[in-house]
DNA sequence: TCGATATTTCTGGAATAATCGAAATATCGA
DNA sequence: TCGATATTTCGATTATTCCAGAAATATCGA
């Protein structure tokens, strides 16, 4: 991932909406929501809520699939990887023994291990 | 970490110099750069990155201290980590299996370990 | 104290983003 | 095909952010 990509995928991000949005969808996990069904759990207009998750798609954090009369969308775990793997690399490029906190991130036991 | 802080850490980020501007100093480790040569690193003009570097540091992303004439700015760690947490947290909520791959993000050998 | 260096604050105008109503598009079932 | 449902696109207004010049503040050395 390069500086301008993570640029728009921490645009996007930034956003209560958005973020609020993604974090639904990151819980939802790969079966995704249809976009009317996140409008309500959010609490936005259809359309407004249709331009967050362009916003959101074309940052690479969500994909969607057309199931019926519904759009489905669910997170792009691939894109938020890059995304944290570019920040995290970048915190730990050359000294790892810097950012020893930040280990514990992600290797918790009870996740992502 | 809360949602509103979230949204104002990544607010920061998500800008093209804000984020190159936390990035190097990442790099820079503990002991920081000065205001001054930061600006010289970006290409940018002094008043304009300390604008940049209060919001950075308001999103809690960077510490500042005084060293003389000069200011000193580092990466704020601690803050790094509770925004990354945030998001691999919220990633992983009650169904660790679904993020698998996000798992190698941070448990890379080389780094955070 | 005075001048030089380093950084910040203030200000206003320009660019960008957010939001909503209305209209358009897509799909389904009858 | 027609009406209903689901979502997106368009257009315009409002709000927010970005940036640089000018001035203010802080610190040091002479």
């Amino acid at each position: 991932m390069q500086l301008p990509a993570a640029v728009e995928a921490l645009s996007a991000l930034a956003h209560a909406s958005r973020l609020a949005v993604f974090r639904l969808l990151v819980r939802a996990g790969p079966d995704g929501m249809a976009a009317g069904e996140i409008a309500r759990e959010i609490g936005a207009l259809p359309n407004t809520l249709s331009t967050h998750l362009t916003i959101l798609g074309n940052a690479g954090l969500v994909r969607s699939r057309r199931d019926g009369r519904s759009v489905i969308y669910s997170a792009d775990y691939d894109g938020m990887r890059d995304l944290l793997g570019f920040l995290v690399a970048d915190c730990c490029a050359g000294r790892p023994e810097i950012c020893g906190t930040l280990g514990e991130l992600t290797a918790s036991p009870d996740c992502c291990t």
